[in-house]
Order: C-alpha cells, then sequence, then structure tokens
RNA sequence: GGGCGUGUAGCACAGCUGGAUAAUGCGUUGGCCUCCUAAGCCGAAGAUCCCGGGUUCAAAUCCUGGCACGUCCGCCA
C-alpha cells in the first residue's frame, strides 16, 4: 500500500532514530504485509537484533510505542517479531471521497507521459486459424497492450506480418497449382471442420496449406514441387515483386480471416509492418554488411556467414548465422533489421514471443547490442497443451479459436436463460457474448505466463468462482444499484459532486476490505505493467470484485427510497475500477446481466 | 548430451528481489434469498511447498546435486 507507504516512512524513520537505527536499509524491508488480518504494512525487526543486541520482539514493541500517531495510521501492533501497520480505514475512505484513487482508461485516453511503448505481439504466419495456442500470444499481447494504456503510456500494438519465407510459399503455391478436389482427395475429403466458417478464409485455405505440405512428400513430382517453392522463397527473399504480390494475395484473405477471429475477443492493431519491407529497402543487405566487420564475425566453408556469440555470453550453440551459403538473408537477420527500425519508433519495446523463440531471441538481443542498440524487452509465454497432449493442426488435436468461442457462447447462452428466465432472446444472446468471450480470454490471462498450461473445456467455460461472468456480475450489480438510485430520483451527480461528506467511524469488515483493496489497486497494476505479469492485475481484479460482493452484503446503499451517499460514493468508485479494471484485461463491463 | 523454464491441498493456480499461521478458485462439506441481481455471501475439512545437501537469526523463495515434465540447440520461420 504506497499510499499509506508515503505516510509511514517519515515516521518510522524517527521512531527508529529513537531506538537507535540511523541507516535506511530498513526501507526495503518495509513490505505488504503477508498476513492480511495483521496489518497492511509490515517490518519484520530481525536484522535489528544484532545491531541492537536486543530481541526483535522487544525491538517491534519499542517502535511501535515510539511511532507518532498519523490520520494515516489506524493499529500499529508488535506481533513475533512484526510491526505490523494497518491505514485507517476511515483515511482511506476520505482518500476515495476525495477522488485521489485514479481510476485510469485503458482505451488509452488519460496518457499521462509522453514515451510510447510499442508492443508486437502474435504475429503469427498468415496460414491458417488461430487455435487456443497460438491465441495466448495474442491475448496475452492484447493485456500488456491495455494494462499499459490504463497505466498512462502510449502504446502502438504492432503485428509483424510474414510475408515472406517457406510457410507462405507453399501456400501460394498451393493455391496457384492445386484445384478444390485435389485438395479434397489428399485430405481424404476428411471435412472435420466445422461447417459454419465455410467462406472464412482462414479456414478454407489453411486445407490448400495441408494438402500442399502432403504433396510436397507423397506426390510423384514432388521434386518439382520443391524446386518451385525455394525458387520463390529465394525470389522473395531478394524483394522480387512479382513473388511478393502473389505471396500477398495468397495470404492477406487468411490474415483478415485470423483478424476477424481476434476482433470477436476485443484484439486489435494499430500498425502492421510485413517482413519484406526491410529487404526491399535494403536494410537488410546493409546490416548483414555491417555484421562482416564486427570482430565476432566468421565464414563457414560454403560462405555462409555468422556471428559468433559464444564472446558475448551466450551457452550451448554459440554461431548465428545471418547469412546462408547462397548470400540470402535469414529470418533473424531480418528480425534485427526490424528491431532496429522499431528503435527509431519507439522508446521502449516488448516483445511478446512462445518459448520456443528464447535461443531466437537472445541471439537479436545480443545482436541488437553488438550494434549498440538496446535489446527489447520480451514477454514469453509456455504453450497450451490439450489434456490429450501437444495441440497438433497436423494431428487434428486441436481447438480452434473460433470454435472455442462459439462453445462459450452457447454454453454461457445456456447459464443465462436458466438463471434470467425473463430476458428476451436477444438480450440473453449479447449477454452470452460478452460473458463467453471474456471468461476465455480471462482463463488465459489469469495464469502466470511461463506456467505450462492445459486447456480444459469445463474450465474455459466455467462462469463461477475465480471468472471473468464472476467480475461481470460484481460490476453489473454495482450499475444495477446506480440505476435504482436514478430510478427512484435521486440526483447522483450531486451526490457524486457534494463535498462534505460523513464517513462513518465504525465500518462492516466488507467495507474496510473494500477500501483496502482500492487503495492497493493501482499499485498492482504498476507491478503488473513493469514487470510483464498481467496475471497479477487479474488477481487484483477478483479479489477487488469479491471484496465488493462483501461490502454490498454489509453496507446498505438504498434503503427506503435514501440513499446512504458514502455508501454510494465508494460503490461508484469500486464500480469505475471494476469498469476500467475490466477494460484493461479486455472483459466486456456489461452494465446488466 | 547442453541451455532455458516449470514442479505448491483430489484438481487448477497465487506467493519465488529470503521473513509470521503458505493465499484463491473448482471439487467435498455446513449455513444464508418476506432485505439494493444467490453468476453471490459466510463457515469447515483438506499441503512431506518434487527429493537430497548447503547458506542464514529466518528458505516454498537463494546456492548446489538429483528426478519429472515442457522447450530450444536448422545455412527453417
Amino acid at each position: 500500500m504506497e499510499i499509506l507507504r508515503t505516510v509511514v516512512e517519515p515516521l518510522l524513520t524517527e521512531a527508529l532514530k529513537s531506538i537507535g537505527v540511523q541507516n535506511a536499509h530498513w526501507k526495503k524491508m518495509l513490505v505488504p504485509s503477508r498476513e492480511r488480518d495483521q496489518g497492511d504494512l509490515s517490518l519484520p525487526c530481525f536484522p535489528f537484533a544484532k545491531q541492537l543486541g536486543q530481541a526483535p520482539d522487544t525491538i517491534a514493541e519499542k517502535i511501535a510505542q515510539a511511532l507518532q500517531s498519523a490520520p494515516a495510521i489506524g493499529e500499529v501492533n508488535a506481533v513475533a517479531g512484526y510491526l505490523n501497520i494497518k491505514a485507517n480505514p476511515q483515511w482511506i475512505a476520505s482518500k476515495v471521497i476525495d477522488g485521489q484513487i485514479r481510476i485510469g482508461d485503458a482505451r488509452g485516453n488519460l496518457s499521462s507521459n509522453d514515451r510510447e511503448v510499442l508492443i508486437e505481439h502474435t504475429s503469427a504466419n498468415p496460414n491458417g486459424p488461430f487455435h487456443v495456442g497460438r491465441a495466448r500470444n495474442a491475448i496475452l499481447g492484447d493485456t500488456l497492450v491495455r494494462l499499459h494504456r490504463l497505466y498512462g503510456n502510449k502504446v502502438r500494438a504492432e503485428y509483424y506480418v510474414d510475408d515472406m519465407g517457406k510457410q507462405v510459399a507453399v501456400l501460394a503455391w498451393a493455391l496457384e497449382n492445386m484445384t478444390k478436389s485435389e485438395v479434397d482427395s489428399l485430405l481424404n475429403n476428411d471435412d472435420s471442420n466445422n461447417p459454419q466458417w465455410a467462406g472464412k478464409a482462414d479456414h478454407e485455405r489453411v486445407r490448400w496449406y495441408q494438402a500442399a505440405q502432403l504433396a510436397r512428400q507423397e506426390r510423384d513430382d514432388k521434386q518439382a514441387i520443391e524446386d518451385e517453392i525455394s525458387r520463390m522463397v529465394h525470389a522473395s527473399e531478394n524483394g522480387d515483386q512479382q513473388v511478393l504480390q502473389s505471396f500477398e494475395s495468397a495470404y492477406q484473405p487468411v490474415l483478415d480471416g485470423m483478424l476477424t477471429t481476434l476482433e470477436r475477443l476485443g484484439i486489435k492493431f494499430d500498425t502492421f509492418t510485413k517482413e519484406s519491407k526491410f529487404v526491399i529497402n535494403g536494410d537488410v543487405a546493409r546490416l548483414m554488411e555491417q555484421f562482416a566487420g564486427l570482430e565476432i564475425h566468421g565464414t563457414a566453408d560454403n560462405g555462409a556467414q555468422f556471428l559468433d556469440l559464444g564472446a558475448r555470453g551466450l551457452k550451448g550453440k554459440t554461431e548465428f548465422f545471418f547469412r546462408r551459403g547462397d548470400g540470402s538473408s535469414l529470418y533473424a537477420t531480418r528480425d534485427i533489421a526490424y528491431h532496429i527500425w522499431k528503435w527509431s519508433q519507439s522508446d521502449q519495446l516488448i516483445n511478446v514471443l512462445g518459448e520456443d523463440h528464447k535461443l531466437q531471441a537472445k541471439q537479436v538481443g545480443l545482436t541488437l547490442k553488438e550494434l549498440g542498440q538496446k535489446a527489447p524487452q520480451v514477454m514469453f509465454y509456455s504453450f497450451i497443451k490439450l489434456p490429450e497432449g501437444k495441440m497438433s493442426t497436423r494431428k487434428g488435436n486441436v481447438v480452434f479459436m473460433d470454435d472455442l468461442l462459439e462453445e462459450a457462447k452457447a454454453q454461457a447462452a445456456a447459464v443465462v436463460a436458466e438463471l434470467r428466465p425473463d430476458y428476451s432472446a436477444e438480450q440473453v444472446l449479447e449477454i452470452a457474448e460478452a460473458a463467453g468471450t471474456s471468461a476465455v480470454r480471462f482463463n488465459i490471462i489469469k495464469v502466470s505466463p511461463d506456467k505450462g498450461f492445459t486447456f480444459r473445456w469445463e474450465e474455459a467455460l466455467a462462469f463461477e468462482g475465480g471468472s471473468a461472468p464472476f467480475v461481470m456480475y460484481s460490476h453489473a450489480r454495482s450499475c444495477s444499484i446506480a440505476k435504482k438510485c436514478i430510478d427512484s430520483g435521486i440526483d447522483i451527480d450531486a451526490v457524486m459532486s457534494q463535498d462534505a461528506i460523513d464517513i462513518p467511524s465504525e465500518m462492516p469488515v466488507g467495507l474496510v476490505e473494500l477500501l483496502r483493496s482500492i487503495a492497493v489497486h493501482n499499485d498492482i497494476l504498476e507491478k503488473a505493467v513493469i514487470d510483464r505479469r498481467p496475471h497479477l492485475f487479474a488477481n487484483q481484479l477478483l479479489h477487488l470484485s469479491t471484496a465488493f460482493n462483501s461490502f454490498y452484503r454489509d453496507c446498505m446503499i438504498l434503503n427506503d427510497g435514501e440513499v446512504n451517499k458514502f455508501n454510494f460514493r465508494i460503490s461508484q468508485t469500486a464500480r469505475a475500477l471494476m469498469r476500467t479494471a475490466m477494460e484493461g484485461l479486455g472483459l466486456i463491463p456489461l452494465e446488466k446481466m
């Protein structure tokens, strides 16, 4: 609780001086209390024991007595060698009532500094529909974008389009050289695809891609196919406009289909940058020339070139190849050119990458440093597995995002229809869409990115406990009560702007817990943003919602047509915080559900 | 074989820049709707924090050695 720390630190400095502690090392020992019942900030007194020649219990006791009181400080107690300080709930309440709690805006309308953060995420090869595994990148990346905006940063969300290389070449080749019946027969007429996605290019064209992959292994003329694809790949890497154009017409509809899926999850990008840009404009060629002059540069027998990053701390295989024997560039080389360009666009770079890219990211980072540039920050995430094992399109062991979202909506609709029998069918579907997509997002956001994650339908579609609908429900309740106030003729604007609001001297536990949660809300947002750990904020929103529900139980806002102004103001603050936090996580803040 | 990551109640997951009685949800279980949305609230039971050693006043957290799982170790992307 940082707002409490600013008050407590000077007082604690004095108190510690009075018992003989002069230096300020203790400041980093003053931490949020682990035992929430005990306090908001705690100072373990064990390290002072040796210095003062006294028992930690005694020291804690002495500090407690020497600590000057202040309006911010509620209880101070000394327990088992800890000095525990609890904020005065009335003091927190006064801060809330005075509007001193930052609400924020995840849509980016409240940027409070001029730095711009460029967050690159997703950047999936445009060769097929998103499955749940690939979507973890998009959901985490978009959440990071939103949280930065909520925090007050200017953000640019960027998609790096892989518009050259083998994967798109295969897709382009297939679309130009294979008929539908060929594709169908190669895939054994197995159309397990959901017919609902007929006409959606990512689902349609991926069949050509898959069929081509089989053709490359099975067909009699497979060598000819390979030669042709190889020719296209190399032409693209040399910036051949005609080939690049044919690639684009192959992948663009696929990419559009993928983006449609993401849009349903509230995910949007500000800019798209094509990989070929840096080949065409000569950056890649110049970069390779520059590499050749570096002291860690090396050349293989066939003329391929590399940098030996072993000298820069890379372990394992230390040769980082940036140029093939035939002189063409490699993916990582282009990625470095891309990063140099990105640094010209922004002060802070963040990439969201799967754990399989760790080595490559390390190589790019070290090379950028070798060139005198900074390495980007990276948020890595572990892969999503299915209970049956690794997700694999080839083996058909895959859950498509489009199907998941449909299923989520259908199951949510069943729940809504049962819980709210009086709602119209249209209303039910609207709520179901919001609850379903939010649930899917939240399910992925709330776990730590570096934790392996097993996708289970029953968990993704759980609509209670620690889920998005739980949060949405708390928020909807806060909206409902406000609406009720308006409906009973109360001028809520007047209540909100009224200066003197009495703060009750007695507070029920639900209210106190809500105030404490509000008081740490922005601390946790900051930590989640700086540490790139969105799940921390997801957790906070869960706590805030739980606290709101307890407050709602304990504190009547509307009683016999009379509004309790204090409770109403607290409720409205919580409502605003829940709303912006939900937007920050990409959940849809319905006002009624 | 080497690098990196993960291992915490039946299940899932938080805590990991050392600090108290290891938090939360599901599941199990007991209560609460004549009272602002019960998708809710309140209570109970449930944990050798993967294993062994070490550092420390203090280890789930740091070091070290194992084990298990994931991932990478392409002149692929």
